[in-house]
DNA sequence: ATAGAATAATACTATATAGTACTATTTTCG
DNA sequence: CGAAAATAGTACTATATAGTATTATTCTAT
């Protein structure tokens, strides 16, 4: 059922984006825009905890939004492994539209939801997230 | 949160196939499979309605399924424009040793939850899918 | 100090995913 | 009836997603 809800919301997200103008960029690439614009800077692997996507995912999608203009791959001085990514202003400037089309996506999402239900569903969310992240870590 | 936890499930399953020996397909053409172990000679709009992929999704997916020896494609008799999906006995010999995965990583997912937290959880998904489907269709 | 383990990132490859445009049917309704 | 709309499926294309193998760098333990 996750995987149901993850694949129509994609699908509803990405109207929804169509409807609200934004043509630059696209639902997946919003998500990773959307943690770097909570706080960027980050290197790779620590973009890759917190969209939950494979760190070889991220080269690609980077690439592109790279390519795009959205952001840019800057060096970390004191280990010369990590790649720190950084958004331009030009990305920083469209926070505020994408965050309009995902308020009016939590309203469908949680239609008919009391804010006590939503906290307590989202409080099982993480907690199943948690499970998740230590049984791939773990073993 | 919800497509985080999609992506990391879906590592995770992927890994526990893997130890339980099967080789034969991977966790995307498992939920396909899975739906049509309850229920097969489906059209493919249907299949697509029951697992939330996009038909256009299916008919790649449908093509390697097909040449892997899971299923048919047949006609309709009374419509010509549905095709019905038809497992193949290899495929139905291998619902139990897939179901066992599926207990095992069910009982990952829900560590720690009270049997009605799950009750309690599922109906808030099925809620919200609800929510998004109807969003979809009728605008 | 240095060999081996660990970590960060990427290249390459295969599959998954969905949108647009299209064909072939069937349904609807004037 | 017959034209237009609706429906089922596919081809083609672009992007998303992750696994394996590889390179470069840093850490660890003796």
């Amino acid at each position: 059922m996750i995987s149901q809800i993850k694949q129509v919301q994609g699908r509803v997200f990405e109207k929804l984006l169509g409807e609200a103008g934004i043509e630059e960029f696209n639902g997946p690439q919003g998500r990773i825009l959307y943690v770097l614009w909570q706080e960027d800077n980050l290197p790779i692997v620590e973009l890759s905890r917190r969209t939950g996507l494979a760190k070889t995912t991220l080269t690609s999608m980077l690439d592109r939004l790279e390519a795009r203009g959205f952001l840019n791959r800057g060096f970390d001085k004191s280990d010369r492994r990590i790649i720190r990514i950084i958004l331009t202003d030009m990305a920083r400037s469209m926070k505020d539209k994408y965050n309009q089309v995902s308020e009016d996506m939590n309203k469908i999402f949680y239609k008919g939801f009391s804010s006590d239900e939503i906290t307590q569903f989202e409080g099982y969310l993480q907690k199943i997230l948690d499970n998740l992240y230590k049984e791939e870590n773990n073993k």
